[in-house]
DNA sequence: TTTATTCGGGAACAATCATTCCCTATTATG
DNA sequence: CATAATAGGGAATGATTGTTCCCGAATAAA
């Protein structure tokens, strides 16, 4: 079922949720209709698992990123770097079922918004705690504003997203450098 | 014709390509049915006037906020608060067609993807062309890299679309105060 | 072995969609 | 004045949508 569920994020972060049939999504699930509205109650229930296993992977992949930092800064650094590798290529042209939902179906469902603020402000918090973390250990100065750093960069994490949907090079080294001028 | 077709706008931003029918269309612009396909070939077609009404409004805003700034460092600095009050709000609600379009109809429409990559490209050299007047009139340090400092503030301001569409709060002056740390 | 029970599959359904067709005013032309 | 042409309106249409219902096979229980 997890396999399944794998697929059907695909197919959503390709295609978006309204364009997305039951067809489409019984074809990439491998599921006959009947067996896919066995497991769950509509598709909105199928996107919402969809959207949870997606954000969970993500926020793993993340954090595994800023762990093979040495220190607070470098931990930034690693951080910016994942989400230029995810925003571009293959990958970044599958784009991002966040930012989708945002831009898609926050407007008009309650309960997808709710989820999508929520998991915008856990990623922000995240960084402001490694703008702490990095203050600590002294490797960004102190007075550098956390949470003013925190919530620019997660509209730049962000603007990655839809720049690299868009196919735009994004040239990860050199936007990384430019970004890190914010924790000078 | 012009305000149907500015009536059009508001319903695409609000709910995106695929949720909008030819029903909420034909209310939203007061006309009938036949009345739209008379003037437009399909829905298709509609959304592609609407997408470069759209755009035409928007750079006109971008522009005049920039005019309004006696040198290039206060002219990106206008430009970027420009972006944070268009990102807020209702008008933020209804978000922005470009990056609607990116996220929903770039991955499987062609005609669209190219006028999207199109238009963040010509958002991008502006701000380039900005870095380097304010490096020519000395408002913005030599050493400023300015295609790169330009690709990131087009993430910035793409960014800023994304996290106002899901209701986070942008404060402005704050937001824009430390983005200007990229002109130091 | 026989009988329940579960599980995946797919046809059938009503609703909604984009699109076409035709009708009726209104304006322009002769 | 008569008539051609245009523009707007809305019903009809066929395709597609999300959802439900029921069937058959496989497994578990008796």
């Amino acid at each position: 079922m997890d396999t399944a569920l794998d697929r059907a994020v695909r197919v959503f972060r390709e295609r978006g949720y309204h364009a997305t049939s039951i067809g489409d999504l019984t074809a990439a699930m491998r599921l006959a209709t009947g067996s896919v509205y066995k497991a769950f109650r509509d598709k909105h229930a199928v996107f919402l698992a969809a959207f949870e296993r997606y954000t969970a992977l993500r926020q793993e992949q993340t954090r595994s990123a800023a762990a093979r930092g040495a220190n607070g800064r470098e931990q930034i650094r690693n951080v910016l770097l994942s989400y230029v590798e995810h925003s571009q290529g293959i990958e970044g042209r599958r784009g991002c079922l966040v930012v989708g939902c945002a831009v898609e179906l926050s407007a008009h469902d309650a309960m997808v918004a709710a989820r999508v603020s929520a998991q915008l402000a856990t990623n922000e918090n995240f960084i402001a705690d490694l703008i702490r973390d990095g203050q600590a250990d002294g490797s960004i100065p102190r007075h550098v504003a956390a949470d003013g750093t925190a919530r620019l960069m997660l509209c730049i994490t962000q603007g990655m997203r839809v720049v690299g949907k868009a196919r735009l090079p994004l040239d990860g080294e050199r936007l990384v450098a430019v970004a890190m001028k914010l924790l000078a």
